[in-house]
DNA sequence: TACGGTGATGACATTGCGTGTCGTCACTGT
DNA sequence: ACAGTGACGACACGCAATGTCATCACCGTA
């Protein structure tokens, strides 16, 4: 062991999502989690930039996956396909994994105002990066910008009805909901009365 | 007279609008705005949750306007287009008014992430009220959510075309985008390719 | 006129978030 | 052996946000 125990960052969040568990977002601070951590106040803002962030620091990861995976697919491949391949990779080598997790963390978002607010935040930096895929190939700003923030609904979506359930996998969710959406959307037949 | 000026809220909201604008959302203390508005700064957060909501107040009551209006067409009607009547309806006698200052905050938005997060809450709020527009006539919870909030992002996509164009009216912005994700999200055939 | 209730505000104290700054010291490469 | 680097501790500070009590115009009532 160097001068400090390793892992701080993950000491910070471990200790973290347990203080938080045990008595709430707005009832735990700061300097109590870095006590149980060893660590100092300080310490802590050098890993997160807030409070709420070590709750959702794993998640900067996801938008630079879906660069990634938006970059690989041919660029001659329809534009939501593109997205269904990509969320299809992340659903079953990403969240499948973390389910558990994200399902203790949701219970945490869901109590507090705040975390909500972040967690909207980071749904929109994934929005953003898909916006970004679909400019890149082509599409104008109106499409690219509907297009994404429609793909982070449905895996938004998706993902409630996925964590509710037990069985089912995520990718399948995600094809149904698309499915709804779409019958949804063209069942209603009353779009061009304009008066 | 009586023994303070009146309107403590609309001065406090006047005074925020220019100070922020002046030096941004940051370099702004409540102390300066309140000294502005000739108030203290507890009075500050008497009318105002926090910093960032004295900018976002005024869309309290949006949420408020959708559950009303949603609640107004008959049970018979489509579940779109409720939502589309009742959208138009708000275009018309709510945003068209509001434009200018519409513009002048989102450019305060754009410049602070703070201010972005609760942005997003705010929609939320929208989408919740949507959404419970929907439970009420019967939809399934997934359907509901997922129409909301496709219903919410056509609102916010349709909403910045609409300020960054001085002539057209948001109501046929609306339906144009409305349209275009219709015919995306049709167009797509390769949707029940699973493997 | 007298009088008690109400409600918005001021005044003051306090907690906790977030940042700036400097010092410490193991680790690393040469 | 020696300077550079990088992570952390220690300390101070500004500001957001809340709790609490005092003040006093306004209002209804007798």
């Amino acid at each position: 062991m160097g001068r400090w125990r390793p892992d701080a960052r993950e000491r910070l969040q471990r200790a973290a999502f347990e203080l938080i568990s045990e008595r709430g977002f707005a009832a735990t601070t700061v300097p109590e989690i870095t006590a149980r951590a060893g660590l100092t106040t300080r310490t802590f803002f050098r890993h997160f930039a807030d409070k709420r962030e070590v709750l959702f620091a794993e998640d900067a990861g996801v938008a630079a996956i879906v660069t990634e995976l938006m970059a690989r697919v041919p660029a001659s491949a329809a534009p939501l396909a593109v997205v269904r391949e990509s969320l299809r990779l992340m659903a079953d080598t990403y969240f499948e994994e973390r389910k558990e997790v994200l399902r203790q963390r949701r219970e945490l978002v869901r109590c507090d105002e705040g975390l909500r607010e972040r967690e909207l935040r980071k749904r929109a930096a994934v929005s953003d990066a898909i916006r970004e895929g679909f400019l890149a190939r082509g599409l104008d700003a109106t499409r690219a910008t509907l297009l994404a923030e429609t793909c982070v609904t449905l895996l938004g979506v998706s993902m409630a009805e996925w964590l509710d359930d037990d069985d089912r996998y995520l990718r399948d969710i995600v094809r149904d909901t698309f499915e709804t959406l779409r019958a949804e959307l063209g069942a209603d037949g009353s779009g061009e009365s304009n008066g």
